[in-house]
DNA sequence: AATAAAGCTAAGAAGAACCTTAAAATCTCC
DNA sequence: GGAGATTTTAAGGTTCTTCTTAGCTTTATT
């Protein structure tokens, strides 16, 4: 996940830059807004935090020129004003969000997770193979069957969608799906892996649930 | 890999074996601080998880003596407690990292891997001329080919290739791969390296793992 | 060349891991 | 509080891994 910051007083964009960095983002900063302008024409950002008062190009127009040019990357306003009519020229001008200075950097984080979200959140549909699930209206397709799963078997689904390719031993999904810890002796997860199959296999005789033995299970395209 | 638990608790044990075991680990477990004393002794580990609070010889003694014995087994200790002295105290006793329980199985695998890596330079995929092993997939790879390997092939090919150039004796093999004591009487390990050949040399003449009469094995490539 | 030692390989027994089904326990919603 | 759905446990059957055995081949030594 990669962050763009626009600021010039040095001691908060550092301040971001670290905090960030630790929250395991990589971080850019541009300290006025021609050079923010720049930056976020020519990167790929996720998401940008953008100062009301800079030098340059102002934030607000910066956050238009973004918009201009057809980015949705979501834009959150760090703003030491407080007017409501400020607020509105922000979210007109197509930012998402906005927080006011000072503002605690858990907050800040916390803003930033909802908008990374609900911008993942575009793409709520995982696939593999013949296999679609829309995380979002919580529905499943085999081919073109709508398929009805229950809430374990649907988590259960999307960890091992999530990690295709990968194998996925029964400790971990025991705490991914399950959410528990210490219990060595269930057998849960194989009846529903039974339950898996027999849902999406469509009567086929292999599975796109493979089984490793001794270590746990992973799902694959044919 | 071979490593020692040390942990009364029987639940958190089971979980722990299993849980390596699935990440193909060669586990073992002494439900005390004599027995734990007693196995790293006799053993050679390559990680001990070393509970704090055990009956016997306490974790910290524990970890004091193996050091003593001037053997640098990198060691996890496991702690309920949360205070900083606690952890200073394991530190300064030798141990490498701690643990705060409860923990999540995964992060606790991050911190072994960690260790490990510190310790012989070590990634998640190992290579040797055409074979090519992903320890977090669970992959195998000859060529282009993906091999299906069993837990035991598996571990077998892993240690080879992480002492690739170096002679593996049988002795050495037997205790790290398999969970056991060298028994002259067996040959389970020639049995094995026939599965990893069989599978791996894609019919070719010679092996990459050649036999040193009267030692063991070793891997090299070509 | 004979002999012994070590390793190779195929086949099968023992055991572990997994699959499947059914029934018990738990949760949900009227 | 009860009916239906979901989740979990339990148990028997099945399959696959692991390990042993035994006969065979290669290598080393005399």
């Amino acid at each position: 996940m990669r962050i763009l910051i626009v600021e010039d007083e040095k001691g908060i964009s550092n301040f971001l830059k670290d905090g960030l960095g630790e929250e395991s983002f990589a971080v850019d900063v541009a300290a006025d807004g021609n050079k923010g302008l720049e930056l976020s024409t020519v990167n790929d950002y996720d998401l940008i935090l953008l100062d009301w008062m800079i030098p340059g190009i102002s934030g607000i127009e910066l956050c238009r020129q973004i918009r201009k040019s057809n980015s949705f990357v979501p834009i959150i306003f760090l703003t030491a004003k407080d007017t409501v009519s400020d607020t509105v020229f922000g979210l007109e001008a197509g930012a998402n969000d906005y927080i006011k200075k000072p503002f605690k950097f858990e907050e800040l984080l916390a803003r930033i997770r909802v908008q990374l979200r609900t911008k993942e959140g575009e793409q709520t549909i995982l696939k593999l193979g013949n296999v679609e699930m829309n995380l979002e209206t919580h529905q499943v397709f085999s081919k073109l069957r709508e398929v009805m799963l229950t809430q374990k078997e649907f988590s259960l689904l999307e960890y091992l969608i999530r990690n295709k390719g990968k194998v996925c031993t029964r400790t971990r999904i025991i705490e991914h799906v399950w959410d528990m810890h210490f219990d060595s002796d269930t057998s849960v997860i194989d009846v529903y892996i039974n339950f898996l199959r027999k849902k999406l296999d469509d009567g086929r005789e292999s599975s796109f649930i493979h089984t490793i033995r001794g270590v746990g299970y992973v799902a694959r395209e044919e």
